[in-house]
RNA sequence: GCCGAGGUAGCCUAGCUGGUUGGGGCGCCUGACUCAUAAUCAGGAGGUCGGGGGUUCGAAUCCCCCCCUCGGCACCA
């Protein structure tokens, strides 16, 4: 038995094109390995933990299994209307999964592969709890730029060490928080350098995975923290800690296995512990990984240390998707380059399988894929309708509005197929298997629609429209072929189109079929009235595809707008030029209710100063005290006195109170 | 900055252990045909193979420099 797992989405948003580009080749894998004859187990599920989850859970006022729920229901949906047939779709909240991690964990452990260390950590006093990951907010260190979590990714997009970051605050809360030592468990990844500079040699794959692994290999690896101060996920044995979500989720891949097994009659021992054969240090079990680019560090890297400390057996391949564009732009989903499955797509009535055409034949899996509608558009009806669609739909329909679906009766059955025909047929099928090997897809699907071309080629030089009039027999000796030929596109094609392939096998009645069925000789009749394989995509529907994309982007561009004027970035704040000052003189502005005119010694200068402040102070009682100035204020004049700075108070129900140093500085001295 | 992957006609690409006129698909132009979702078939136009230098009898293919794009640079799910 053979497992293929595609990465685990995270159960915290929608679906969207990005997450398909993994999927699809996946499940196109797949469905030809079945048909190849392997027996092959596909698992996936819900990725449940991390802090993401439980911040936007708690953003809601929802508990994070509600969100869960929603999102793991919305992958299941959604797979399922794209054809990606999972043997099992599980979830790592699930009571099973909570089991597998806890035992493989205690493995780690027993093994020697796990210690403890004081380390300090961001707390907040308000709420009480160690602030983990994108719970903390704060000033990055390098750039001066707003940080979050342990990154700083609006300004130099440098990582954080804990500790490291500025002025941290609570994102729940927004109270400062302080710094505070805390146990936590270590996983020892360097313990694994050598093991997997050795792995990585011979670990199968795309080369966009397993360079990047190999580079970061031969560079440096640290000890990897593996707990995390939350409630939400799996408890670390014996502590009031989880692990570190990035712990949990791979195992997932056991633990569906183990799910999947039960349901199917098979060993998940044998595939994960057992493996099929050693080879030095490494077991090695038949596992393929298809992931996207962002993760191939915890697949290549973290993932087989894990699997070779706890003792079972490791990987054999991973296959990495490339990128997604969109309309030519970097993926965003918060700049509107985005095109989400259900919302977009499927609710719109396009056909999945134009979908899975357009991943699987737009470039090399490894490659950037550029989603756009035009091309799309383009795709569909000038490549899979007019070349394949067309070349299977003149051949249903002559044969069965001139043979009534039967060609038989006018054939001798042997010797009636062209040299050339199977020729071709047996190219597209080995080009195929061969393409499949290097996780191709686009060669695979190129190949099959080669063969379409070839048909209409054929159907075109033999002119079965002149034959009919003149020589019946002959005729439908071409259609023969055109049949076999139709049947060889539809078991082909069908791992890439499985759902308008299945329509087509019914009209000519093929059931169960394999790649052993492709080139043998079976006399293919047309069973029942033939409709069109696949409906065109209708430039209007395009159109309005695309206004609400670029409508999409236009409010993305107007919330980024609105958001970044309401951030101050450090330098707009360094313009403000804020100072400790002492108040040497006070007095109420006549006829004013609420100015006093101050004079503000500003550390060498004395400043004339107007603030609203009467209704809360004496000008008495503000003489000799310090104060925080705003001096390079713009002048302005208030009951006709110039005001040549601004003090800084409170506002509390509409009354000044003055923010005053914590303790005796100098005058002059500079705020920030 | 460092590392990786790329830059081949409007778009997607093959070729890259150097060797006859750089292949294919989509689009475009012309013609043919009508069984077919104006589908199909034949023919054609279109490329200084990112730029520069070098090695060689000969380079898209090897070496050097530069430019551009994308991604990564780790405890971020």
């Amino acid at each position: 038995m053979r497992l293929i797992t595609c990465g685990l989405p995270y159960a915290n948003g929608k679906a969207h094109i990005g997450h398909l580009r993994t999927y699809i080749p996946a499940d196109v894998y797949v469905r030809y390995l079945r048909l190849m004859g392997e027996k092959v187990l596909f698992i996936c599920g819900s990725d449940c933990h991390g802090t993401p989850i439980v911040v936007n859970a708690e953003k809601e006022g929802i508990e994070p299994r509600k969100l869960v729920d929603r999102y793991h229901e919305h992958f299941k949906k959604v797979f399922a209307a794209v054809g990606v047939e999972f043997d099992f779709f599980g979830r790592t909240d699930s009571d099973y999964h909570h089991e597998m991690t806890t035992n493989f964990v205690k493995r780690l452990i027993d093994n020697g592969y796990v210690y403890s260390k004081e380390i300090e950590l961001a707390y907040c006093p308000n709420c009480k709890r160690f602030l983990p990951d994108r719970y903390v907010e704060g000033i990055c260190p390098y750039c001066g730029a707003i940080a979050r979590g342990d990154e700083c990714d609006q300004g130099c997009g440098r990582y954080l060490e804990p500790g490291e970051i500025k002025e941290p605050r609570c994102k729940i809360c927004g109270t400062k928080a302080e710094f505070r030592k805390q146990k936590h468990y270590f996983f020892k990844l360097t313990a694994f350098k050598d093991f997997l500079l050795d792995y990585l040699e011979k670990l199968k794959g795309t080369e966009n995975a397993l360079n990047y692994a190999k580079q970061w290999v031969r560079q440096e690896l640290k000890d990897w923290c593996i707990t995390r101060n939350l409630e939400w996920g799996v408890k670390f044995p014996g502590e009031d800690l989880v692990v570190y979500v990035w712990v949990d989720a791979p195992i997932g891949y056991i633990s569906y296995t183990r799910e999947a097994c039960k349901e199917k009659g098979c060993d998940w021992e044998q595939i994960w512990i057992k493996g099929v054969r050693k080879e030095g240090e490494i077991r090695w079990a038949n596992i393929t990984h298809f992931i996207g680019l962002d993760i191939v560090y915890h697949h290549c890297i973290f993932w087989p240390a894990m699997l070779k400390a706890a003792d079972f057996a490791l990987p054999s391949a991973v296959v990495a998707s490339g990128m997604v564009k969109v309309e030519g732009k970097t993926f965003s989903k918060s700049r509107g380059y985005v095109v989400w499955v259900e919302d977009d797509y499927l609710k719109a009535g396009f056909d999945p399988d134009y979908l899975r055409y357009y991943i699987v034949n737009y470039t090399s899996h490894q490659k950037d894929l550029n989603f756009s509608w035009k091309v799309f558009m383009d795709k569909v009806n000038n490549e899979l309708i007019a070349n394949l669609g067309n070349f299977i739909y003149r051949v249903l329909h002559f044969a069965w509005k001139n043979f009534g679906g039967d060609v038989w009766d006018l054939v001798n059955s042997d010797e009636v197929l062209d040299d050339q025909v199977v020729e071709a047929i047996e190219k597209a099928r080995d080009e195929i298997v061969k393409a499949l090997e290097e996780w191709e897809f686009k060669v695979a699907s190129d190949a099959f629609m080669e063969l379409a071309s070839f048909g209409n080629n054929y159907f075109q030089s033999r002119e079965p429209w002149e034959l009919i009039k003149k020589d019946r027999g002959e005729c439908a000796k071409v259609m023969a072929n055109c049949l076999h030929l139709v049947k060889a596109l539809v078991i082909l094609s069908y791992p890439v189109l499985p759902f308008s392939m299945s329509k087509v096998a019914d009209f000519i009645g093929l059931k169960d079929f394999s790649f052993d069925d492709v080139s043998k000789f079976e006399k293919v009749r047309v069973v029942k009235k033939p409709k069109l394989p696949f409906k065109k995509v209708e430039e209007e529907k395009i159109e309005e595809m695309e206004r609400i994309m670029l409508e999409r982007i236009r409010k993305a561009e107007e919330k980024e707008k609105a958001s970044k004027s309401e951030y101050v970035t450090i330098d707009e704040f360094k313009k403000l030029d804020i100072r400790v000052g002492r108040i040497v003189k006070a007095e109420k502005i006549k006829k004013s209710r609420k100015l006093i005119r101050l004079e503000v010694d500003i550390g060498g200068e004395v400043r004339q100063i107007v603030a609203g402040i009467a209704e809360t102070y004496e000008p008495e009682e503000l003489v000799g005290k310090l104060v925080v100035v705003l001096t390079n204020m713009k002048p302005a004049k208030l009951m006709g006195v110039e005001s040549q700075g601004m003090l800084l108070a409170a506002d509390v129900d509409g009354k000044a109170v003055l923010l005053m140093p914590e303790r005796e500085v100098p005058p002059g001295s500079k705020v920030r």
